[in-house]
DNA sequence: ATCGCACCTGTAGTAACTATAGGATCAAGG
DNA sequence: CCTTGATCCTATAGTTACTACAGGTGCGAT
């Protein structure tokens, strides 16, 4: 029974791998909904908690910004045809992504033939620090 | 005459592309040298300056965190052997833009792959929402 | 000399958390 | 049953890297 319906804050923390602190954020935050308490003030967790701490765990590994997660949530709710709104969102993020990657791509080229080059001119002048000073390495 | 000898901080901000606030800024978190002021105690920035941003802005550009950009342009400070070090973040940040590229494929073929499947299953449930919820979706 | 823009300092706001302080509650052992 | 220690509560502050504002002064152009 990984999946009791009934936990408290840091069962859960522990549950789903997120901090303690970071799951009253996401309740202040909005992100996630305030859950029952008890008689004496403690917040009772439930399944639904889980589900959704996993789902925005899986978003934002996916590198989905809080921002989109909160979007995607938010229609979650609202039930309107969520489809629709969620493929845009993940269609736009998916092309934020690949362009991530094609900067990087770019980054991963310098970067790495200017640390070859520092390699090989044992001394004179730091290839990284010509890089960074605008100066043409293409020799 | 790209570069004036003396620029107000207006003028530097224009002249690297960086907002005015955010010049403060690197002057109070230590990046930037504290420039001479004139009698009325306004800032008078010159060429180092300018370089000194454009290094900055560089490297951010490449992904080096501030952190890192802080260490980078300390060691030219302190003059020891500056290159065996800046290597060394240089080789390190590389390997993190490496794992990153890693990480942005994985999440772009998942993402690329669900986003086409919701086109096709017309309506039924949201490939997307189906993968966030921690369902198998490679059928 | 004056007008208005740019500058000054200092503080607050932002996002997304993390950490702390001081006090209350819960659950387990005696 | 009652104590004790772990956990929880709220509220506030710290973090990073900026950005924005407020209220007041300097600077350059007319």
């Amino acid at each position: 029974m990984t999946n009791p319906n009934s936990l408290s804050r840091g069962q859960l923390a522990r549950e789903t791998g997120i901090n303690s602190e970071t799951i009253l954020y996401y309740e202040k935050s909005g992100i996630l909904p305030a859950p029952p308490r008890s008689a004496g003030g403690h917040r009772v967790y439930n399944d639904t908690h889980v589900q959704t701490l996993g789902f925005i765990k899986r978003a934002r590994g996916l590198g989905f910004a809080p921002k989109e997660v909160r979007a995607i949530l938010g229609l979650h709710d609202e039930g309107d045809q969520p489809c629709e709104k969620v493929k845009q969102i993940a269609a736009q993020h998916l092309e934020q992504v690949r362009s991530k990657i094609a900067d990087l791509r770019q980054i991963e080229g310098l970067l790495s033939k200017t640390v070859d080059q520092c390699a090989v001119e044992t001394d004179d002048q730091c290839a990284v620090l010509e890089l960074l000073e605008g100066k043409d390495i293409s020799r």
